[in-house]
DNA sequence: ATGTCCGTAACCTACGGA
């Protein structure tokens, strides 16, 4: 099973792309965060012509995940316990638990939003360690966090930023503190494995990356995992999102 | 500090958000 989460930057603008990537890749099931639409657009006929069913969360103008999968969907739950925003849609496939995430941003760590990133990890952490342990799980999306100093290109340049703070590197530690594993790190424990470059400052030419986007699984599903690694062409070319996919392969 | 892109509302440009 090929399993891949990315955050597109709205599905509407990145159509093409997203459509190129799946006839190019082929994944069994994608975790998509930022799809910027309501569920009246979301291209459920056009995922279904190319053999994929989907289930979407989506909120218009912001926010909006979605999970598209080869195999039929079911169980879909939209929204993390009361959040009023679309950052969170879960569904199981082949017989596995499968989250996508988009993590509030936090803006800056004086910004209210800021409170909001922390609640809503926090929410997420006791959804974690509330689950049926026996029940196989992978939770991918944009955590706009960058985890260790190895997840960002210049740590100088993001002392007092936010993405870096350390309640927000907590927060996400406590989520793989419920027995989940980074996925990414544990294939690529030595190099950075970026998977966001802003749009500004010709960020991906010059290499400053962030890695904020993960694949997490729990640690008996991690053990089936063959490969992780992250598709920076997509990063490439024309009318890119600013996220690159990441991309896990499990005999499952 | 900031060299971009997205959607929106309303125009032919500005703004919030990322």
């Amino acid at each position: 099973m090929k399993v891949a989460t990315w955050n597109v930057n709205s599905l509407s603008a990145r159509w093409p792309r997203v459509l190129e990537w799946l006839t190019r890749h082929e994944p069994d099931v994608v975790l998509l965060q930022e799809t910027k639409q309501n569920d009246a657009k979301f291209p459920f006929a056009a995922l279904a012509s190319l053999g994929y069913d989907a289930a979407h969360h989506g909120q218009g103008q912001w926010n909006g995940v979605a999970i598209v999968a080869r195999d039929p969907l079911s169980d879909v739950e939209r929204g993390l316990g009361d959040d009023v925003e679309a950052r969170f849609i879960a569904a199981t496939c082949r017989g596995m638990r499968f989250y996508s995430c988009y993590v509030p941003n936090g803006r800056a760590l004086d910004n209210p939003h800021y409170d909001y990133k922390l609640r809503w990890l926090a929410s997420l952490r006791e959804r974690l360690a509330a689950r049926d342990r026996a029940r196989p799980l992978i939770v991918g999306g944009d955590f706009n966090v960058a985890l260790s100093d190895l997840d960002v290109y210049d740590p100088d340049a993001f002392v007092g930023a936010t993405h870096v703070s350390p309640p927000e590197r907590d927060a996400l530690r406590a989520l793989l503190d419920t027995d989940m594993v980074d996925l990414g790190r544990r294939f690529h424990p030595d190099e950075p494995a970026f998977t966001w470059w802003d749009y500004r400052n010709a960020s991906f030419g010059r290499g400053w990356g962030l890695r904020i986007d993960y694949l997490l699984a729990d640690v008996a599903t991690a053990a089936l995992v063959t490969d992780v690694r992250v598709d920076r062409e997509a990063r490439k070319g024309e009318k890119p999102s600013d996220h690159a996919p990441v991309v896990a392969e499990l005999t499952w």
